[in-house]
DNA sequence: GAATGTAGTGTTATAATATAACAAATTATT
DNA sequence: AATAATTTGTTATATTATAACACTACATTC
């Protein structure tokens, strides 16, 4: 069956709760070391809890830096956020904002075609 | 001194012929085992000529497949380059738009900063 | 409350992606 | 030719991510 309660599990609590605090995008690696006193031990533990942190929308991958960071927007625009990240100290501002949100879905490639489907 | 010429390297070149002949984003390790007839044979080869072919604009890194592709908008509007992406097959289109463009650099974030110096 | 099912967790090993460090070869400049 | 700089070749290793399988905990059904 499913979690009655959708709530996250002690092991996604305890990665999410790092992100939080970390106040920047963290590696997985790092949240490993950080996290390894409260017993996750092994990279697949790191992993699952991200993937599924990912999926419900309370964390955010930054791909151009193999980081995770916490989403601080409730992803209220979820098809019009977009990160800017510094280039010497990799802390990022989340930016949700409608304004872009519906110019990406107005956008049309060069053969007329909308986009859809969004993964910012 | 500086190449006076301008002109890519042996390694560049074919590394940039094979990625050009793909017509979709590959892999650093399938370029290399799809170069290596031609004399490259280990992964620093061919992130070198990576790294030099995407300074220089004729490829663009897909940081979300790890996957490199041939620039085909020459960069027109360098800041206004954005990648629609096929979740099922990962055939990308790249789309350079003025309009992205100009709203990416009329762009505000909460406090009102205009963005600068996209990587996009 | 024992049997069953499922989600979550723990663990080992390994796959996939990327770079450091240094040596040798090539090319350009003096 | 001697020098300097760039490019290339090579080995080793670092970093990021997942496969595979065993075990645990807890809920549901009988």
């Amino acid at each position: 069956m499913k979690n009655k309660k959708n709530e996250l599990t002690k092991n996604q609590k305890i990665v999410l709760d790092f992100i939080q605090k970390s106040n920047k995008p963290v590696k997985a690696y790092s949240i490993l070391s950080n996290v390894s006193k409260k017993g996750l031990k092994a990279p697949p533990q790191v992993y699952r809890a991200l993937e599924k942190l990912i999926e419900v929308g309370e964390v955010h991958k930054i791909e151009s830096l193999n980081s995770f960071v916490a989403c601080n927007s409730k992803c209220i625009e979820p098809n019009g956020t977009i990160f800017s990240i510094c280039k010497s100290c990799d802390q990022t501002t989340e930016v949700s904002n409608a304004d872009l949100a519906k110019f990406l879905s107005d956008f049309k490639d060069m053969n007329g075609t909308h986009f859809s489907g969004f993964n910012l």
